[in-house]
RNA sequence: GGCCCCGUAGCUCAGUGGAUAGAGCAACAGCCUUCUAAGCUGUGGGUCACACGUUCGAAUCGUGUCGGGGUCACCA
């Protein structure tokens, strides 16, 4: 049990025996005390004056008097200003604390519970490369998967991948008209970037179509329809549904070497998953569904032929499932996969990592469900992003101002090796072992900059400001890691010999009172950015305690402490500051290096 | 226009009912013969968009106003 729960219950417990009278936690507050006054937890009396008729110095006396006399072990001392009772904790309890948990790896992580949750990020289109607002959403969806698993849940990452659709038979058609049959191993280029190229070949050829007819005196509109270009690639989609074999070939060729791209990415990042959907697969499920809707009379037809549901009782609207001529629209898929998810994995919750434009096509899917009677409709939680924008304003892929992902991460891994080079503290490193270095600090450097701002919220992408390696940055996290091990390389051998012998310390110093106490909340803070989905609560704790055991490292010497249980004292602190960056790290997706 | 989100230091962000609102960057001034200076210490910087309300107490809750963004497709 954390610090502030103990501390709450034996508030409850002492109040109860001086007044005869039962609070509950939602009845007063525990919180830390702010630094400029003495002591470690704070009680606030304010909402308990009115019901006890008290004063706050009596009630803080009272109270106070009788929480260190029945918790001696605990509490070493408490003051009262105003209606704040601030207590102590006493060196044994923290040196308690420290001496069952400075080893163990686990320490924070919550028992199992038997919850199925599933993920569902990156998402991509198989006809671009991935770009930085992808890399946003792979990292929150990643660390958010482990962030559940560390508090106990069984996660299943997934990926739907779109890999159907008019704009995947765009980049198709542009590879048949002009690439004479080149390829990505011909041309040596990665396979998603490659298939991209088309994409954008695609739509500069259609602009030059429609801009010769609007020269011949059509209107825009006609034009748009009848460039020849964009009937062939109807033509093709059609052929695609109807399994038209040199289509179909086409088709998995050019997806294949997306995939082979992706994949690359996806290995380098670090990134996985349990379960990969299609969705040339899911809009049949959808197809079928809707189909069922009509004969049962969940849905209704229009003269046209196409399929809709009325929402407008909850305040929506009609909707669209499924077009005239039969083929789906974007929803009708989504109805496909919920039902696939929930069926096949039996699943207790299942969260969406997609971008705060799609917040109203989420609840359309939610209320579709819920209308349908099926039952796991409130189980679907959309985890909403903002986008990711420039300092020059919005990524536009028409303006080409999107940032490219796999560009990207080179930048960052080239800026590390730079500061590195410049510093010049691992010379005696192998090639192999400088080219991992690079990568870690380059990768940690962009995931912390992407996940230490809240999900939800909108963010800039400075560039120069992610290239910085200092301050509330990956690399200032990891850095502090290397330089704990570096102590505990010269102090060799295992530190668990020492740990036996008997404390003696009486006198902890403010640093390192302050370290073990914040190492005490790990727990809790794992529990808030489970509760919260963000990731970015890690963040800002690792930050914390980063900065917190350098301030203390500058002050404390651990090797030439003033005496052996100092120096031992001061050796778990670092072990157990190291093991929580570490534990703490992973839950974002970044490593932490030896050396640095 | 309807609905949703956001507005905190020059910039990027924490803080979401408690004490004198915090970090990082940027600026300025210090600290390497001592465990890694990718570090540490200090200084300056605020009408928490605005108004009213609820409360012992509001950046935090409510209502309204202003400003920014998103969305309301037989696009995905």
């Amino acid at each position: 049990m954390s610090f502030t729960t103990t501390i709450q219950f034996a508030a409850i417990e002492s109040l109860e025996e001086l007044y005869g009278r039962q609070f509950s936690e939602k009845d007063f507050q525990v919180n830390e005390t702010k630094v400029e006054f003495e002591g470690d937890y704070t009680v606030v009396l304010f909402s308990l004056l009115k019901p006890l008729k008290e004063s706050p110095e009596n009630l803080g006396k009272k109270l106070g008097d009788l929480l260190i006399k029945k918790h001696a072990n605990l509490f070493s001392n408490y003051n009262i200003i105003k209606g704040f009772l601030n207590l102590s904790l006493s060196d044994d309890s923290l040196l308690n604390l420290l001496k069952e948990n400075y080893n163990d790896v686990c320490f924070g992580k919550n028992p199992l519970n038997h919850k199925k949750v599933m993920v569902e990020y990156s998402s991509p289109n198989t006809n671009k490369p991935l770009h930085l607002g992808h890399l946003r959403n792979i990292f929150i969806g990643w660390s958010v998967s482990e962030i559940l698993k560390a508090n106990g849940n069984e996660v299943y990452k997934s990926s739907i991948v779109n890999d159907r659709g008019i704009h995947i038979c765009k980049s198709m058609i542009a590879w048949q008209e002009f690439a004479n049959n080149a390829t990505p191993q011909s041309t040596n280029t990665k396979g998603d970037h490659f298939v991209g190229n088309y994409y954008v070949k695609f739509n500069d050829e259609y602009k030059k179509e429609v801009k010769e007819i609007v020269d011949e005196g059509k209107p825009e509109a006609e034009a748009e329809k009848e460039a020849p270009i964009m009937k062939k690639t109807q033509q093709m989609l059609l052929d695609w549904e109807n399994g038209k074999p040199e289509v179909i070939e086409l088709w998995n060729k050019m997806n294949g070497w997306v995939y082979k791209g992706f994949d690359e990415t996806y290995k380098r990042l670090g990134t996985d998953f349990d379960q990969t959907f299609y969705e040339s697969k899911t809009y049949i499920l959808g197809k079928e569904f809707v189909k069922k809707g009509l004969e049962d009379g969940s849905f209704y037809k229009k003269e046209d032929g196409s399929a809709w549901i009325d929402l407008s009782d909850v305040g929506l609207d009609e909707k669209l499932l499924l077009r005239g001529d039969g083929t789906s629209v974007y929803i009708t898929q989504d109805i496909g996969l919920v039902k696939q998810k929930f069926e096949e994995y039996q699943l207790d919750e299942s969260i969406y990592v997609i971008g705060d434009e799609q917040i109203y096509h989420m609840k359309v899917l939610k209320e579709i469900c819920r209308k349908l009677g099926m039952p796991f409709a409130d189980k679907i939680f959309h985890l909403s992003y903002g986008m990711v924008e420039l300092t020059t304003g919005k990524m536009k892929s028409r303006e080409g101002t999107v940032v490219d992902a796999d560009e990207l991460i080179d930048e960052m891994v080239e800026t590390s090796k730079k500061h590195t080079e410049e510093l010049g503290k691992v010379k005696d490193f192998t090639k192999e072992e400088l080219k991992q270095l690079y990568e870690i600090l380059g990768l940690g450097a962009m995931k912390f900059y992407l996940l230490r701002v809240d999900p939800k919220k909108r963010m800039v992408f400075n560039p120069e400001e992610s290239i910085d390696f200092h301050g509330f940055t990956g690399p200032f996290i990891q850095y502090t890691y290397a330089r704990i091990k570096s102590i505990l390389r010269k102090v060799g051998g295992p530190i668990g010999s020492m740990v036996n012998g008997q404390w003696s310390i009486n006198k902890l110093l403010p640093l390192e009172r302050q370290l073990i106490i914040f190492l005490e909340k790990y727990s809790n803070v794992i529990s808030q950015a489970a509760e919260e989905l963000n990731p970015s609560v890690i963040a800002n704790y690792v930050f914390h305690l980063a900065k917190t055991f350098n301030s203390f490292y500058v002050e404390h010497s651990v090797t030439n402490a003033e005496s052996e249980e100092k120096k031992l004292l001061r050796l778990q602190i670092s072990m157990m500051t190291a093991t929580v960056i570490k534990s703490a790290m992973q839950l974002l997706g970044i490593k932490v290096p030896e050396r640095m």
